[in-house]
DNA sequence: TATTGTTATACTCTATAACTATA
DNA sequence: TATAGTTATAGAGTATAACAATA
């Protein structure tokens, strides 16, 4: 018998991807009345809870690729939420740190989109959530283990 | 205490994004080998596993809204691997379905990209991967309620 | 030599809305 | 009037690699 014969994860794939885009699309509703995207979100957030961070720091958190994250802070750049700035200490870094406006909106932002989310967890309690968090923990260990594997492997 | 206060849901929020990013690495490692991008992908084994269908149904299953879904196909079409024909029925439909390249593809890429997926789960027995279900499902139900919970509400 | 970040390129997807041709 | 699909527009993220400045 074939592996791919008896693919009793497939349902699991197909649910992990519906939840995500479930969640995306909730989250984002409400990201968007903010004029921000999704990633822009994420970099404020991730700024908010810091003093500011290089870049490499802040593309480490996010995820984002570095040649991306340029694009991404040249735009939040723009809209005065971010302010980059030289090191001394080490001159090839950039510091990234939120604006005084930046921050207002981190201050203001962060909370109310917290409110917004929970709404889509009232009717979960303690033990529930951290169930999911172990059930997802499982899951991206396996993930990140097996991507692992494949990178070390010969084309 | 404000909502925000209390705030035991965000761990799980953190889990699952991080979680879909590891699946999301982990699956077009894999996919972008064939030459393909994740929507498209998920386009050819959506007609793969049918005898084809018009533009709505498959932005329907694939969640692509129909504006995105038209490059996505000129895109595959210009790869040979999908053909665009007129219904007599209803001549504002347009039926896709894959070429005989197209099914070839399908048919080596599906199973294969399937035996790929199963490296990540091999650790998993049946209980645990109708646990993952069940939880992802009642996660996705809620966020989706919530969802359109919000868009019911005036703006 | 290695690292940080920017730039360049080319593509792909997204959201939105106007548009056409049918029904 | 409503529906199916395309087109138009403008933006935003992605991957990749080359590059400059610095360590």
């Amino acid at each position: 018998m074939k592996k791919s014969d008896q693919a009793s994860f497939l349902p699991v794939v197909r649910e992990l991807s519906r939840t995500y885009q479930a969640f995306e699309q909730f989250a984002s509703y409400n990201i968007r009345r903010l004029g921000l995207t999704p990633p822009q979100f994420d970099v404020v957030t991730t700024l908010g809870n810091s003093q500011g961070m290089n870049c490499k720091e802040l593309s480490d958190h996010t995820l984002i690729t570095k040649g991306t994250l340029t694009g991404v802070l040249d735009r939040l750049e723009d809209k005065g939420i971010v302010v980059r700035s030289m090191q001394p200490n080490d001159r090839r870094s950039v510091f990234v740190a939120l604006t005084p406006y930046g921050q207002e909106l981190f201050s203001q932002a962060f909370p109310a989109h917290l409110d917004y989310m929970h709404n889509a967890f009232q009717q979960f309690g303690e033990q529930d959530l951290s169930g999911f968090c172990n059930e997802l923990g499982r899951l991206r260990a396996s993930f990140s283990q097996a991507l692992e594997q494949q990178e070390s492997e010969p084309a």
